[in-house]
Parts: structure tokens; C-alpha cells; sequence
DNA sequence: TTGAAAGCGCTAACAC
DNA sequence: GTGTTAGCGCTTTCAA
């Protein structure tokens, strides 16, 4: 290998500078006890030389990798993008690197835990729409680094989720004040590491429904992969099928709600008309669709669960069972409107269905 | 701060099964010049110390630091999701972290170049979908590691993409095939870091039409930000308004077909009797808009970029120029279909349209 | 305000 | 096969 030219140390530098290394080492880390005329100098010679720290030695050191471990079950879906995307810029200002862990299926997450590869390696690790088991977190718990969750609410550590809960009581409500009285709730089958939230939604929408005074109906939940159209058509096709069939629908994701929406057209159910369909997430899809949903915002996920990692990590007398909810609101737009014949609600009579 | 428990080092585990640290070492890298017997007792040893060797120390020696530095615009994009996803577990697999950078706006470029957070603390670059300048490539040609482009051609250094214009060539034919003759170029405006496939992708359409004895006519040519439906709308109500309207319009992107799609039907114009839509990427999205698309992989772009840097970084005699280019497909799906009154072509005299 | 010296935890020669 | 030794490039006392 012809040697790829070596970078230059601090020797080099400080040896150019006319100074001794720790000096190069205090100027370059911007402590104070440099004069003035000695620092310019430094940072001339640094730059001639270009000179970049190495991370590695000075973290043998100072015991700081200077390393944000992030644990996701995917990059692929707009949720762990957005989060990302913002939490990423946020942890480089703060001098830091993202170290991203995709763990996607369960040999990936057997080998993960059982080397945690993050151990020695990061200053903290967020881990992202997971629901560990028990073993797992504790596992985590002597890694020697904060663990913060994300989209996951576990006792006794810190964490930082939407009120999944909350929101789907709004969207449910939402729905109820429309008029709507059988109201359907779709969850994402397959969906790798969402399935915290997804109860939260399922439990939330239940709530809503006793409060009004409607006994929640089993028959009315259904679950369906939204990539896999015939799934969609099958859980569409169950609930069309019902004595008494809903007259809206609240999927617990926006993708979701997508697919139901394509299979209720090609039904020629018209949405909403004859259906309501609610989303939840507010992915630019929605706005795309025009389908009114729940948003929650990634970004603001991706930037306090940063905050309160850059917190953990500073002073660990920050509280570290906090616990960070952050809010949803109801959007409504064209996928959402009163019901069919609000007055007269009879039973079994719906116009035959061409699914 | 209470010292949160020293992490157990080499010596440590020496120590517990009565070897040398070189012995430790040796046996946790699997070298084979280890007896069978040191070896379980030593790998014992380090099981009860929960020990796990300091990247740091090691790579302060070897002058790897497993690490694969990613720079990305952005990850909340389906191309972006889909290509780390597989990149994550192959990188992974190789032993290696996966280190992201993420540059969304300008002044964090220009940040990013500035410092090169990455040099010296990672053995390769991968560049996503960035357009850099020939100042910006040159600045990473010094970096001292393997730098490679995806979605990106860029002469002289080793780079990874999708045959965006042949693509987009046959997505154009597929639509002359079925009788098109006026088809409009929709491109994503505003997306960042894609204009390079963007370019192509004009390209190809162009080459088709011209190909097919029909002259490219900048009229047809439009642009519009996904996610910015008033733009969508005005982008179609220009097409709608020409002479002679496009019957089919090719949009780079599926998100944009998505948006396209949704204001010509809520415009009554129906897809595809009355416009033809076709899309490029086959996100999930396709699938359930039923959305006619040119298929790409992006998880593909993942592994094959990512065994290109595994063999770039191990033996630097591989060929440093390599450029692997990968094909598309086009998928019909239900929006593309013949053009209405594919008989009688008469100048400017559709129905009224309701924009 | 600066420099000298002692490691941080590991790997790689080299000797045995 | 295994141990000894000498650093890798920094930061951090401690003296000056």
C-alpha cells in the first residue's frame, strides 16, 4: 500500500508553531490560558497543515468519545427520518457524532445485545421505537452510558414520546363530534418497532369511545401491513361486512390510512362520503391526500431527546428518570365529514358492497 | 460526579485468565495462533467482565478506526431511508459503525467543509446525492480515505447510481407506446440534493421524444415542490392551459406523481382516462396509488456502495474509478393508460377544465 | 502562560 | 504459542 500520506500530529504543529504540544492541545480546545499572540500562531499552524484532532486519541484520554449511539429498527419511514434529520445537525453543534445502529430484524437484534457494540464506544444511546424486553434494558443499564428512549415509555428511565394516548382520544372524539357513532380503528401489522405507540393509539381510541358512552366493539378493529394491498382489501372487506359496518375509520398511521383510502376508492365507497378516514402521523403524504390526521412532530422528538442526551451526558445529576411527552393535534382536511344518513341508522341495509 | 464504574480493560481480563494482554488481544481478534484452551479461557474471562475492546485504544494503533462516515442532506427522503437501511447490517456485518452526517442546509455545508468533522475519524466517505462543487470534491480528494459518490457521477473518482436517464427513456416510451404524443416533464423543485438524477432524468425524456420523431417542447416541461400542493395545482393549470394540453405527464418522482395525481382528480380530471401519470423511484407509495412507476433500488445503491468502500478501504490497489451503475425498470400500474381520442388529435379543444 | 513527563488502552514487533 | 516492550497521539498533572 503506498502509504496514504500521514496525517499531521500536534507535534507537527506545535513544532511548526515554535510551541510544545499541550499548548497546541489547550489552544485548540479554546481553554484561556493561552496568550493571544502564542494562539494565533497555533491556529496559523493548524491550518497550514490541516490539521484535524484525532477524536481517538483524545478520547483514550478524557474517557469522551465525543459519539451519540443511536439504536433504530429502520431508517425507512418518515417517522426515523425526520427525527434524525433534526437530531443529527443538533448533535453536531455540539461537537458530536451520530454513530447510527440499524437493527432491522431479530438476529440483527440477538447479535446487537448480545456484543452491544456501543459499549465503549458512545457517551450515550438513544434508542429509538424499540419495545426492549425486560432483559434487554437491563442489559442497556450497565452499559456504563445514559440510555435514553425514544417512543417508548420505560419505568424508572429517561424517555421522550408523543402522547400517542391523547391523540388518538382526540382523533376518536373528532370523529364522535363529526356524528359518527361505529367507528372503525386500523392498526399497522408489521410494522417493525412501533408497537408501543400503536397500543397507546388503540387504547386511547377506546377511551374516547366509553366516554361517549359506545362499548367498544372488537369486530371494529382490524390490522393490515398498508405495503400489502390485499391485506388492506381483506380488512376493508371484514369491516364492509359487518351487520352493522363503521362509518369511519381512524388508522393509527398515515400510511395506513393511505391504502385504506386507494381500496375504499377502488371500491367506489366514496371518502369521505360514505366513509371518513382519519391518519394519524401528518407525513407530507397527508397533505398530499388531503387526509385529515393527528400530527405529531418528529423534529421536536428528534430535538429534545438531543437536548436531554447533551443534558445526561454533562451532568449526571440531571434527573435521569425524566420523562419528556410531547403534543398532538387533530388536523382536519377533506377525508373527514358527517356520516350517511345521520338520522336514520338502520341496521344491515347499507347498498350492497363491491368489494 | 460519581465515577460511574471504570469499564474493564485488557489488563483486566489478562489478569482474570492468567495471560498477557497481547494474548487477550490476539484471541479477541480471532487470530489463530491461540491454544484452544488460553483461547475459551480467555473468552470466558472477558464474558464475566462484560469486557469490550476500546475502539479508541485499538484504532490509535492500527490507524483504522472502523468507522464509515455518510454524508446525507437530508434522511427524510424514501431513497435516503431505503439505502442506509441495507448499508446499516452490511456495515455492521463488516465489524464497521456507521457514522452520519447530516447536511441540510448551507450553512452547515459550507461547516461541514470547513472542518471535515470526518477526517481522521473514519476510513471512508460515502457522499449521497449531494451536487458538489469541483472545490468542494477536491477538498475531499485530500481527506486521506477512500471517498465515494452515490447519485452522483463525478469523473475521475469511484461512484455508485441508478441509470437515471435510461430510466427515464423508457418511462417516456412506455407512455409513446401506449399512444401519448404530448407528455409533460414534471420535475421536483426544492428537493435537496437530488438534481443530478433530476438532470438525467430530463435527459432521457428528452432522448426518447426525440427518438420518436416528436420535438421536445419546453411548454411541457414543468416544475412543482411536492409537498407544496398550491404549487402542484398551479404546475398542472399551466399544462391544462396550453394549446395543445400534454395527455400524459412523467413526473421524476413518485411523491410528485402522488401530488399530481391528487389535484388533477380533484379537478375531475380523471387518471388515467383522461391523464396519464407515471412516477420514478417505486416507493410504497406506488403501491398504493396503483401508481405506474420506474422502479429503482435503493437498498441495492445501499450494498453495492458499501461493499465498493469494504474493498476500497482493505486494498487500495482496487480499481479507484469505478463507477457501478444500476438499471430500472418500469412497473405499469393503473395510471397510465392510452390517451383519450387517440384517433381525432384536434388542436385546443378539450373539454373545459375546471382548475 | 508554558513545557516536561506520564500515561490513557491497545497492537505489533520481537524474543523466547 | 506466549510474553515483553515500545509506542500510537493525545490530555493532564505538575513545575517552572
Amino acid at each position: 500500500m503506498p502509504p496514504a500520506q500521514r496525517h499531521p500530529t500536534m507535534a507537527d504543529v506545535a513544532e511548526r508553531a515554535g510551541v510544545s504540544t499541550s499548548t497546541v492541545s489547550r489552544t485548540l480546545r479554546g481553554l484561556s490560558t493561552v496568550s493571544p499572540e502564542v494562539r494565533s500562531r497555533v491556529e496559523q499552524a493548524a491550518r497550514e497543515l490541516n490539521f484535524a484532532v484525532s477524536r481517538q486519541a483524545a478520547s483514550l484520554v478524557t474517557g469522551r468519545t465525543g459519539v451519540m449511539a443511536v439504536l433504530v429498527p429502520t431508517l425507512t419511514s418518515w417517522f426515523m427520518g425526520s427525527s434524525l434529520s433534526s437530531l443529527g445537525p443538533l448533535l453536531r453543534a455540539a461537537g458530536m457524532e451520530m454513530n447510527v445502529y440499524v437493527v432491522p430484524d431479530m438476529a440483527e437484534r440477538t447479535a446487537f445485545f448480545e456484543h452491544l457494540p456501543a459499549r465503549r464506544n458512545a457517551d450515550a444511546l438513544l434508542v429509538f421505537c424499540f419495545d426492549l424486553t425486560e432483559e434487554e434494558t437491563e442489559r442497556l443499564d450497565d452499559l456504563g452510558m445514559p440510555v435514553i428512549y425514544v417512543s417508548q415509555h420505560v419505568d424508572g428511565r429517561p424517555s421522550v414520546y408523543v402522547d400517542d394516548m391523547a391523540g388518538a382520544r382526540k382523533a376518536t372524539h373528532h370523529l364522535l363530534n363529526l356524528g359518527h357513532r361505529r367507528i372503525a380503528f386500523a392498526h399497522t401489522v408489521g410494522a417493525r418497532g412501533f408497537s408501543f405507540s400503536s397500543q397507546e393509539r388503540l387504547l386511547g381510541y377506546r377511551q374516547a369511545l366509553t366516554e361517549a358512552g359506545i362499548p367498544p366493539d372488537d369486530d371494529l378493529v382490524v390490522g393490515a401491513p398498508p405495503q400489502d394491498r390485499r391485506s388492506v382489501m381483506e380488512a376493508v372487506g371484514q369491516l364492509l361486512s359487518l351487520q352493522k359496518p363503521p362509518t369511519a375509520i381512524f388508522a393509527e398511521q398515515d400510511e395506513l390510512a393511505a391504502s385504506l383510502i386507494g381500496v375504499l376508492r377502488k371500491t367506489r365507497i366514496e371518502v369521505p362520503e360514505r366513509m371518513s378516514v382519519l391518519g394519524f402521523d401528518d407525513q407530507p403524504l397527508a397533505e398530499w391526500l388531503d387526509l385529515s390526521t393527528v400530527a405529531q412532530s418528529p423534529s421536536d422528538i428528534g430535538r429534545e431527546v438531543g437536548e436531554l442526551a447533551l443534558k445526561l451526558i454533562n451532568d449526571s445529576d440531571t434527573d435521569h428518570k425524566r420523562h419528556i411527552v410531547l403534543p398532538t393535534h387533530v388536523i382536519p382536511r377533506g377525508t373527514t365529514a358527517p356520516p350517511p344518513n345521520t338520522q336514520d341508522e338502520r341496521e344491515g341495509c347499507g347498498e350492497p358492497t363491491h368489494i
